[in-house]
DNA sequence: TCCTCTTGCGCC
DNA sequence: AAAGGGCGCAAGAGGA
């Protein structure tokens, strides 16, 4: 066994149990050479136990996955430091694997990341299943060794000392989520099939014995809406024709939304509502989807770390994020556990009042409800009001009636308007913003002209963009100082829930779902107060982290549930 | 037939 | 006149 270190790198073998070990210290030099050993799991898990050091490896999907159910504490993952880095240091874009960043450290041809355009998927996937991108007959381990001790170089030439160890808690922060993603997606989310299937059917009808079949409810839609619009038979999934089908009834519509739709007085427009609710729920989280996505009891998306650029988790698969709340009654506990649902309330408008350090909105977020404080305030009790003006302001709304709301905020709360307006204004003019924890946004670049279609001049086409733009840096603040509280919320959690006593590995409390300001923890139900109290000191522990002395508090909802559809 | 683009809607 | 941020997914449209 190497000698205990607060780091070792680890490299699992590509074939079998074993793997590669070497200690390293904080600054990423070696501290011994490298140890090879035939039961990988075996061997970290005995490191972990004497002393819980903080694990380097290329990538969680490569390195954890096989590992677990073995829990780790702490890692630094170096795909995900190397994105943070590199948007960090202005080369937003450039390739994160292994083998880029190893390239770039010895000035040898950077290989494309996976999935980015030019890069033979198919090719990749058959000869490097590791997808580390390394060049032929590259000592891995080596590689490990060097990336990681030239990112612990970079985050060191941060020049401001404060900024400096943020970045450092982000890094750590974001590991710590690639944790949470590996061990989410080998744990699942509850889902009883049953359940799924008994709402499915009382909203579309019973499954159709043949795939690809419309369920009945689906079918007599269809038939009502085609009555409904003269009696030709059209495909209501297409919007052509849906159009056409209205316009022949004297109904002329810009588009097919639903929101359009609400406003058109035709007795099909409610029909067509209806008709797109149901065939969406059918589509996206039928029973194709279960078929898919929720086999034995648990659904496994995969989890994208950082896979938006404020941080923001995206996933692959299944639409992890977008489980419609309808269906959520098909996430129901184990018999014995139950479900901790805690959710931020009013995240992001707090999350502007401690960055901006606006006094004023700094004593409204003291508050439960944020907004009610708010109307209370400057907006005469009208809560809709104050809620959509603060909204308005974060994304950069200038729509509808709300001019005079933005005119009362700006007075009232100077600071935080001034906040997002000089985030807006730095995006205009090609600038580039950062979160709290010094995630950075992306450079202007050409997609901010695309957005602009038949532009009358350039010039007016170069306003739009970078009006777009500005709404974006002026959103990224907010939503990326979001996520790194988020993130550091899911960290301390996780710690937490670790150290809960349990009687085995499978009785332990754990993450099961994690979406922006909300996570749900599957527990043993004699531990469910615990797990509670532990989401309230990791939502206090990421406040102090990520804030410091801010006077802004971040509540949580939580709810201990039986049924996730049962949480507020 | 395959592929990319667009549309629309689910979630935050 | 136009005027709200971020995603993933499925289906249709339309070109190669």
């Amino acid at each position: 066994m190497p000698p205990a270190a607060p780091r070792f790198a680890l490299v699992p073998d590509p074939h079998g149990p074993g793997g590669r070990l070497q200690p390293l210290d904080d600054t990423g030099a070696t501290l011994g050479p490298p140890v090879h050993t035939p039961d990988l799991a075996a061997a970290v898990a005995e490191q972990e136990a004497a002393g819980a050091p903080r694990w380097v490896w290329a990538a969680a999907d490569s390195a954890y996955t096989p590992l677990l159910p073995l829990r780790l504490a702490r890692c630094h993952d170096l795909r995900l430091v190397e994105a943070l880095l590199l948007a960090h240091e202005s080369r937003f874009g450039a390739p994160r694997s292994l083998g880029a960043a190893w390239a770039r450290l010895n000035q040898l041809p950077v290989p494309p990341d996976l999935g980015e355009p030019g890069t033979p998927a198919e090719q990749d996937s058959l000869f490097a299943p590791d997808r580390l991108q390394l060049p032929p007959g590259t000592d891995t381990l080596r590689a490990v060794v060097a990336v990681h001790a030239e990112q612990q170089r970079r985050v060191q030439a941060i020049a401001d000392p404060a900024a400096r160890a943020r970045f450092r808690l982000l890094v750590a922060a974001e590991s710590a989520g690639a944790l949470v993603a590996a061990e989410m997606a080998y744990d699942g989310l509850p889902w009883r099939a049953d359940v799924h299937d008994a709402l499915l059917t009382e909203l579309l009808g019973p499954r159709p014995h043949i795939p690809g079949t419309q369920p009945a409810r689906l079918a007599e839609l269809s038939a009502e809406l085609q009555q409904a619009l003269g009696g030709r038979p059209f495909n209501p999934d297409s919007h052509s024709q849906v159009l056409r089908a209205f316009a022949d009834q004297g109904v002329q519509l810009g588009s097919t939304r639903s929101w359009e739709l609400r406003g058109v007085d035709h007795p099909a427009a409610a029909l067509m509502i209806r008709y797109k609710e149901l065939s969406r729920i059918h589509a996206a989280h039928g029973w194709a989807w279960q078929d898919a996505w929720a086999r034995g009891g648990r659904f496994r998306p995969e989890y994208v770390v950082g896979g938006v650029v404020s941080g923001r988790w995206a996933s692959r698969g299944g639409g992890a994020l977008q489980i419609p709340r309808i269906l959520r009654g098909a996430v129901v506990a184990d018999p014995g556990w139950l479900l901790v649902v805690a959710d931020a309330a009013q995240l992001e408008p707090r999350v502007l009042a401690a960055l901006s350090r606006d006094a004023g909105l700094a004593r409204t977020a003291a508050a439960g409800d944020l907004y009610e404080a708010l109307a209370a305030t400057a907006f005469q009790g009208d809560r809709d009001k104050a809620k959509l003006g603060l909204l308005g302001a974060m994304y950069g709304q200038t729509s509808g009636d709300i001019g005079p709301l933005l005119a009362t905020l700006r007075r009232r709360y100077p600071a935080a308007m001034g906040y997002v307006e000089s985030a807006a204004r730095t995006g205009e003019d090609g600038g580039v913003v950062h979160s709290r924890l010094g995630r950075a946004c992306p450079p202007p670049s050409d997609a901010w002209l695309d957005l602009t279609e038949a532009p009358d001049s350039a010039g007016e086409a170069g306003g739009r963009s970078a009006r777009a733009r500005g709404r974006f840096t002026r959103n990224f603040v907010i939503q990326a100082s979001a996520a790194d509280w988020a993130l550091a919320l899911l960290a301390a959690l996780r710690r937490r829930l670790n150290a809960l006593p349990a009687g085995s590995p499978a009785d332990r409390p754990h993450l099961v779902f994690f979406q922006h300001d909300e996570v749900v923890v599957h527990t043993p139900a004699n531990l469910a107060d615990q797990v509670a109290a532990a989401v309230a000191e990791a939502a206090e522990e990421a406040r102090l982290l990520v804030f410091g002395d801010t006077p802004v508090r971040f509540p949580l909802s939580t709810a201990v549930v039986d049924c996730y559809a049962d949480a507020k």
